[in-house]
DNA sequence: CAGTGAGCGAGCTTCCGCTTGACTT
């Protein structure tokens, strides 16, 4: 048996350190917190300052009882969790549990996982630091009595399973809020003037600008009409070297962010393929807020980029993380090794790890050089000038391996067409040639919506959750129904363009999209109205600086400077009161609004949230005749919906005809618009108005859909007319009434037969039993589980 | 993907942060 036992949160770690400590250490690890809060509301007992109830959750008692064991048999116990708050607390847990001595026990902490660094840190432990594990409690438990208390008022005030908490309602005020600024935003229009000059030869032409713009078509005409003779000419020229620097290695944020622009993955896909890198030794730890890089990696780094490409293209750098309440625990992400610019893997782990070597390279890489050519030209008949402006690359630096793109926000700031473009020689003096010019009408832009890396990129800035809930917390506000990620379609717009050209004025109207988004972030209308619901009755928990005000208090304790039971009654106090308060005296929210009154019947005609979700009615309850129902339709609101649209609600469903003797009804459902006919479903292709189908369209899109059906057979079995091969999506399965099987892999088709498939039916009927059973240990468990599956399925499935 | 839309009421839901698999589609 192995003298020390040395643990850690990550099996990964572990598996690297015991690489570097040899026979002496067995190195293992908790996977993290071993013990939490028990689920129940008498987790804390708030009469009692504060006191917990803490429990091993069942898939953590294997864990646990291992490392007991180990514990039991070894001279000296290392506790080697990361050193923040919550890692000093894995530590302390990890002391209850284990029911470790204080002499044989140390406590050790580093900030990167090289053998220089964890054979210094256990030539210097520590004890545990108590402050530490104060503020880790303090934390946990206004997180639990802040969650536990507020959404129970959710689920008397709004709806039954709600959810609040300091981070998730953060994160959907910060899109309620950006939703209703881009509605409030109008538009403004100005004319853009571009020109087109050469200085003889016309294949040297270059782009100018006006640097202003003009509020009216009259005026951007008269600009035209006074270039139609004027005579251009380079006024001043200007030219100034310029620079532009790397930016830091990856952070967990900033890893999202980017992955997300340049490789279109969600922060959940970039966490997952993130950590099969890291679990293959590939990068180091995925979760971290620090941009800080080792020493071994920043030697590492160097002397890959001198043989690779050169001294002059190394410089080296370190960053200091800006993010404020960052913890620091590890490095921030990296290749492992430098020298592998490229792996084995799948698509997006190469192309994941391709992005994290290439911005960590470049972190440790010189400045790329540029030469900035700045030229006015002079319009005789004029006073203002034209700017035109070009850039020489003289170095290209970093730039060599890795170039970050743009933010949405950013993008829209700059012109979008400002390139950095050649200007060919030109001389103070010198006349130009017009080719051509326009005055072209453009808009201003309302806000970006966020995607969620940029939701991401705007928590941490407030400082709000952690690397390893950014991705989580943004499927939870999915999951509760509160944001929605989609596509929606844009409006065209008309836009006026003037065109000089040859002495000759022209000007014609062009169309364009705009407000088209894809994979954005939307609120919807239970979102809405859980939010406004707690900024109206919870202001101070879903102000954006509440965590930030708690965490300095949080910091306090950590340092000893205030003892963790009265920050939380100094913030307990005044919170329960409102909790108690509000469900008292608040009234149901539904944001229900009145939009006028229907012609036809007289009656009011108003939106609301109803139990199904949001709906228009005309008329009320308390009529003799009961009100006429319907939902609201994908992309409409209850704050936005106008009286016109809601009353087009109504004409769906609506009767277009008979096929085969029975009715076939056109509605609009949560895919869009769709033809029911004889109980079946037939989608209406794009672009056809379920308003104004006709009886013979119906009939066709049935028969079309049909004969779809019939081409994607590939055999039936006879003895049962409901059992047949089908060609999927992800290749052929067997539809057997409503069941889909599988194939088995390596099973030829021609071969099975209607045995084979009642056989694997029988197999897929059946789910879960199994590995239920093993967990029903607890009588709390035992009584949850099967309760909990039931709702859970049907809120899934609803979607 | 329809239909529904009140209120009654048992028993349920719920937080954030630290870790991986074991599940399903």
């Amino acid at each position: 048996m192995a003298k020390n036992l040395l643990i850690v949160e990550s099996p990964a770690k572990a598996k690297t350190i015991e690489g570097y400590l040899g026979k002496d250490f067995l190195v293992k690890s908790s996977y993290g917190h071993i013990r939490d809060l028990v689920k129940t509301d008498d987790a804390i007992d708030t009469e009692k300052n504060f006191e917990q109830k803490y429990e091993v959750p069942s898939d953590k008692k294997a864990v646990v009882s291992e490392l007991r064991k180990l514990a039991k048999a070894a001279e000296t116990v290392w506790l080697a969790s990361d050193e923040d708050r919550e890692g000093e607390a894995i530590s302390w847990h990890l002391f209850e549990t284990l029911g470790l001595k204080d002499e044989n026990t140390k406590r050790i902490v580093f900030h990167e996982i090289t053998k220089p660094a964890i054979l210094k840190a256990i030539d210097n432990p520590r004890k545990i630091d108590y402050n530490l594990v104060n503020a880790q409690q303090a934390r946990r438990v206004l997180d639990r009595l802040v969650g536990f208390e507020l959404s129970p008022v959710l689920w008397k005030k709004v709806k039954p399973s709600l959810s609040a908490g300091r981070v998730q309602s953060v994160a959907v005020r910060l899109i309620v809020d950006r939703e209703r600024e881009i509605n409030k935003f109008e538009p403004e229009a100005a004319f853009k003037i571009v020109a087109f000059f050469h200085t003889g030869k016309v294949k040297d032409s270059f782009k100018a600008e006006l640097p202003q713009r003009f509020a009216t078509e009259a005026e951007a005409t008269k600009f035209l009409e006074d270039c139609k003779a004027a005579l251009f000419s380079v006024k001043n020229l200007e030219t100034k070297p310029a620079k532009r620097s790397p930016s830091a290695p990856f952070t967990t944020s900033t890893l999202q962010q980017e992955a997300s622009r340049k490789l279109g993955f969600s922060v959940a896909r970039t966490m997952q393929v993130a950590q099969r890198l890291y679990e293959s030794g590939r990068i180091t730890y995925m979760r971290t807020d620090s941009v800080n890089l080792s020493d071994t990696a920043i030697e590492a780094a160097e002397k890959e980029i001198k043989s690779a490409y050169g001294n002059q293209y190394h410089k080296l750098r370190k960053y200091k993380t800006k993010t404020s309440g960052a913890q620091e625990a590890h490095e921030a992400i990296r290749p492992t090794y430098f020298s592998e610019h490229t792996i084995d893997g799948d698509a997006s782990e190469k192309r994941l790890y391709e992005l994290i070597w290439k911005r960590a390279i470049a972190s440790q890489m010189s400045e790329a050089e540029f030469e900035r050519t700045l030229a006015k030209i002079d319009i005789s008949t004029r006073t203002e000038d034209l700017n035109a402006s070009g850039e020489v690359m003289k170095f290209d630096g970093f730039l060599k391996v890795y170039m970050e793109s743009l933010d949405d926000e950013q993008d829209s700031a700059m012109d979008e067409d400002s390139d950095n473009a050649i200007l060919p020689p030109l001389a103070v003096g010198m006349p130009l040639t017009l080719k051509n010019m326009s005055a072209t009408e453009r808009f201003t832009r309302p806000p970006a919506r966020y995607t969620e890396a940029a939701l991401v990129k705007k928590l941490e800035e407030l400082g709000i959750g952690r690397p390893s809930t950014y991705a989580p917390t943004i499927s939870t506000i999915q999951n509760r129904g509160y944001v929605i990620k989609e596509e929606r379609e844009g409006k065209s717009r008309d836009y006026r363009v003037l065109t000089l050209k040859d002495a000759e004025l022209t000007a014609i109207t062009k169309t364009e999209i705009t407000g088209a988004e894809k994979g954005k972030m939307f609120p919807t209308d239970i979102g809405v109205v859980v939010n406004d619901f707690l900024v109206e009755h919870f202001n101070g928990i879903v102000d954006f600086h509440f965590t930030a005000n708690v965490e300095k208090e949080f910091d306090d304790i950590a340092h000893g400077l205030t003892e963790w039971t009265k920050m939380l009654h100094d913030f307990y106090g005044p919170f329960h009161s409102e909790v108690e308060d509000t469900l008292v005296n608040a009234d149901r929210a539904n944001n229900e609004r009145e939009l006028g009154i229907d012609p036809v019947s007289g009656k009011p005609v108003s939106v609301r949230i109803g139990k199904f979700g949001p709906l228009v009615q005309i008329g009320s309850p308390d009529d003799e005749e009961k009100p006429r129902f319907a939902s609201l339709r994908k992309g409409q609101m209850i704050e936005t919906i106008t009286f016109e649209d809601a009353m087009e609600l109504f004409k769906l469903p609506k009767k277009v005809g008979l096929f085969e003797d029975k009715e076939m009804t056109v509605a609009v459902g949560r895919f869009g618009p769709y033809i029911r006919h004889n109980s079946a479903f037939y989608s209406l292709p794009k672009g056809v108005d379920p308003l104004d189908v006709t009886e013979e369209e119906a009939i066709q899109i049935i028969k079309d859909k049909r004969q779809k059906d019939i081409e994607k057979v590939i055999r039936v079995f006879e003895e049962n007319p409901d059992a047949q091969i089908e060609q999927g999506r992800w290749g052929p399965f067997i539809r057997f009434g409503k069941q889909n099987l599988k194939i088995p892999k390596g099973t030829e088709i021609e071969k099975i037969t209607y045995a084979d498939v009642l056989k694997w039916a029988e197999a897929d009927a059946p789910k879960g039993k199994a590995t239920k059973a093993k967990t029903t240990e607890k009588k709390t468990v035992a009584k949850k589980a099967p309760a909990k599956k039931a709702p859970a399925k049907k809120t899934t499935k609803s979607k």
